[in-house]
RNA sequence: GUGGAUGUAGUUCAGUUGGUUAGAAUGCUAGAUUGUGAUUCUGGAGGUCGCGGGUUCGAGCCCCGUCAUUCACCCCA
């Protein structure tokens, strides 16, 4: 006998898991409505010619290809198959693939629909990932991501509405210890011009994305391997190494940008982006500035974010940036979008490590009717009734067990609170209510039953 | 894609230099208690020691292979 299990990378969620990532989702969804984002869903499998490219030559290798339907192979070149290399048929024997993000949906969405759509358009979407890397801790295969995006405005207030989401949605998750790290692509830009490594940004950045990591040692050590010379990375360390209040690290890069047009921009959005904050009314608490934050992905070209939990080892669990032409991959330029991310997986390790979920986010019914025999057992049906037309979660243990054997469900269920239903009970319409975390009990009418759970 | 670690009851783990019948905790189950759970006491069930091969009189333990899990690197939520 084969014993069943699931793909490397992938999980079942059960009752009480779902329970909490529910929790989760809720919140989440309830700020970005808030917000006046709407949902929209795109389908798992995306053709494969979308989804290339957009991620850079690693982000291809992750990607799960899905193999077309029928003999898959007759087309096949029998040279470049007799090469075994796969690289060279995989375009002939998969047009499909798994969606990696959400963000490049959403992109081709919005290209195909661009004459019905209002600009700027704000959507909201909640849905599975895949990425074929090897699973580790937070890391998983299929993960669900909760994007909130706006595209058709430059405006700065989806910035600063997006820190606002984030200080929302972690409050209402009961996460406290957080840093909103927040850059901007032009100041790194800025400091590329400054080292003179024009050409060479991206390595720079990836670079410099680890340096909270791997430390400033190694980074110097793996930007010289690729051609960055002593002199320029002193101006780099020079500039990530400052430490200061934001209003401090503001000044000091007005005065080192004087002569880059690109990293006086940055700069000056992101003064911008903490004005507004300010005329929000809202302090500017979590909020960090970090020159040494670059995230991998490559469409970013504003803003950039990444919020981290303090105290728990697992990455980041949320990010986000302004790209100015992701759009056009799909024939539709100068389209400006801005969005952000939440990891619900990584969030939900977190929280479960911070211990953060409330009791009341596991309750899966608020009352279980407990009895003794047949009839108590049908003078059970109609209190559940009652109880459900009072909008109350209400389940009737099934079977005629021991009493024991009932509360120990109940108990097990987490069900807050138990009615005993007997002989007497069913007599004088007082009905046992019993307080499963108390363990005290009283003789009530369903009527005040019904009152005081609602009280609750 | 690269490197390391670990595979023993449902779960978490012990298991001596290789030696007879592989243990504990927890969970499950029945009872102590015929109307009271989470605490207590007593009994019971539960294992092809991941799989395949090798060394040996003898392997859970040593060797080789394989699969799975996991951690780290690359990259990323």
């Amino acid at each position: 006998m084969e014993k069943p299990t699931i793909p490397k990378g992938t999980r079942d969620f059960g009752p009480t898991q779902m329970a909490k990532r529910q929790y989760i989702l809720e919140n989440i969804k309830k700020v970005f409505q808030k917000y006046g984002f709407q949902p929209l869903e795109t389908p798992a499998m995306e053709n494969l010619s979308t989804l290339t490219g957009k991620y850079g030559e690693e982000g291809d290798q992750l990607l799960f290809k899905v193999l077309n339907s029928g003999d898959f192979l007759k087309e096949v070149d029998a040279i470049n198959l007799s090469k075994k290399d796969s690289r060279l048929v995989t375009t002939t024997i998969s047009e499909k693939g798994l969606r990696y993000d959400l963000t490049v949906p959403f992109a081709r969405y919005v290209v195909m629909n661009r004459g019905e759509i209002t600009f700027p358009f704000k959507r909201y979407q909640i849905q599975p990932v895949w990425r074929a890397d090897r699973p580790q801790k937070g890391r998983y295969r299929e993960f669900y991501q909760c994007d909130a995006d706006v595209v058709g405005t430059d405006s700065l207030i989806c910035e600063a509405e997006i820190v606002l989401m984030i200080k929302e949605v972690f409050k209402a998750l009961g996460i406290g210890d957080y840093s909103i790290k927040i850059n901007h692509r032009s100041i790194l830009s800025g400091l590329a011009e400054l080292c003179g490594a024009k050409e060479n940004e991206s390595s720079l950045f990836i670079g410099i994305d680890k340096l909270d990591k791997i430390g400033e040692e190694k980074v110097r050590e793996e930007l010289k391997s690729r051609g960055f010379e002593e002199n320029s990375l002193n101006t780099v360390f020079e500039i990530l190494n400052f430490k200061g209040t934001t209003q401090q690290k503001i000044d000091f890069l007005t005065s080192k940008f004087s002569t880059s047009e690109k990293g006086k921009k940055g700069v000056a959005d992101f003064k911008e982006v903490l004005s507004l904050l300010k005329s929000y009314g809202v302090t500017e608490d979590h909020i960090e500035f970090d020159i040494a934050l670059a995230r991998g992905l490559s469409y970013y070209t504003g803003c950039i974010f990444e919020v981290k939990i303090n105290k728990v080892a697992i990455g980041s669990v949320s990010g986000g940036g302004r790209y100015d032409n992701l759009t056009g991959n799909f024939g539709m330029p100068d389209v400006s979008g801005v969005g952000i991310s939440f990891g619900v997986d990584r969030l939900y390790d977190a929280m479960e490590e911070l211990q953060l979920f409330p009791k009341e986010a596991q309750i899966s019914s608020t009352v279980m009717i407990a009895h003794l025999d047949e009839d108590t057992m049908r003078y059970g049906l109609k209190v559940a009734h009652k109880l459900r037309q009072n909008g109350i979660a209400t389940e009737i243990y099934p079977d005629q067990s021991k009493l024991k054997k009932q509360l120990d469900y109940a108990n097990k269920k987490l069900i807050p609170f138990v009615i005993v239903i007997g002989s007497d009970e069913m007599k004088d319409g007082l009905l046992t209510f019993k307080n499963m975390e108390k363990g005290e009990q009283e003789k009530l009418s369903l009527t005040s039953i019904i009152s005081k759970i609602k009280g609750q």
